[in-house]
DNA sequence: ACTTTAGTCTACCGAACGGTCGGTAGCCAA
DNA sequence: TTGGCTACCGACCGTTCGGTAGACTAAAGT
């Protein structure tokens, strides 16, 4: 058993520890969530778990550094795109909706970091995020020129935007139960169409 | 010490228990957030605290509970509003901003109460917020029907609308560090006019 | 055949967790 | 003055926390 250290499904002890760590993160937090619970649901003892892992941080810091390989490659397929802002700017939402929407507990576990962060500075955030961010603010700074999506900072208007689309994609479950739509595809569908669409206008 | 129990500061000491624990709460989770931390900012031995509050849960919901009240009274106030439906909607979100501005840790914990209750019914969401939920999205419907505000489902467009205020809210000094604003409050002040400008269009 | 090495295990650690217990000081009404 | 009540306390409970030590197994390298 010596390097990829194959499973019954294929994937690797440290593989299979962050699939189930991201699950647990995303549900109950950090704090929240033990490295007994994630044991129990691998299936290893917790020995075996510091052993691909020296801490509990460290298991977390592998979790967000996937997730941020993850939107680093969502962001190179952005980058062949091409046209004009405005369109460039529609295109890149586009994609983040179908990545919130493909990656549930991404979307949850990035919320999490924002509200956990929100006073001091994340250094996550601060260096993997912030290129992403400048670059977005950058287009919506080249389609206000051309007189579209009002007249806000791009910054602030970039985080309502992603703000919504996170509030709204979290709390799906939730709206479905509110409002009794069954069919909660659906309903998630028609708010993609929704977002695209009141950035056209 | 009879009834209202006073202490140096004029407060009781659940209501020190409660401000306490709700800006522990709204900072580090209910996880996060521990009995013996609560207990020496308030000054008190923690067979003190559980004299109080039973357990604690009951701390937390006591926290949620206050926010319910807090909540209530401003709706209370935004019910007093007359005109057409777009412009009481205009007023109810004006209203939220201010909230969610003169209350920062409500507007944390809310947040954290949505993603911890993503999946499972949440009784606090579901019997003391449903009914502002469906006032404000009465409210969208009829303004939708004077051809304001698009055509999605009518709670679909306030939880963008309020979950990117939430978002924008708890991240603002992140933002402010981001975009080197040292002026968070302007900042903020400028959010909020774009927003209630969005809405008027 | 022997050593090395990665992966796993059981057993254990001190600290912190939420919560209980028995008791004390001060107040107030009977 | 005494009995009941409220606020509070230190000591303690069993459990769980993140993390460590050391032994065992099996494969790979030589």
């Amino acid at each position: 058993m010596a390097a990829p250290l194959a499973r019954d499904d294929g994937r690797s002890t440290p593989e299979r520890v962050l699939d189930v760590a991201e699950r647990l993160f995303a549900e109950r937090g950090f704090a929240g969530a033990s490295l007994a619970d994630i044991c129990r649901e691998v299936g290893i003892a917790k020995s075996s778990l510091l052993h691909h892992f020296p801490s509990k941080r460290r298991i977390y810091a592998g979790v967000l550094a996937r997730i941020a390989g993850d939107l680093e490659a969502m962001l190179a397929e952005a980058r062949q795109m091409e046209g004009e802002a405005p369109a460039r700017f529609r295109h890149m939402i586009a994609l983040h909706l179908n990545w919130t929407r493909r990656r549930p507990d991404y979307n949850r576990l990035m919320l999490r970091e924002l509200i956990d962060n929100a006073d001091r500075a994340s250094p996550v955030r601060h260096w993997v995020l912030k290129p992403v961010l400048d670059e977005l603010a950058g287009l919506i700074a080249e389609a206000q020129e051309q007189g579209a999506l009002g007249s806000v900072d791009p910054m602030l208007f970039l985080f309502h935007t992603v703000g919504g689309i996170a509030y709204v994609m979290a709390a799906r479950l939730t709206l479905a139960g509110i409002t009794g739509e069954s069919d909660i595809d659906a309903m998630v569908e028609r708010y993609c169409d929704f977002v695209i669409r009141s950035i056209d206008a």
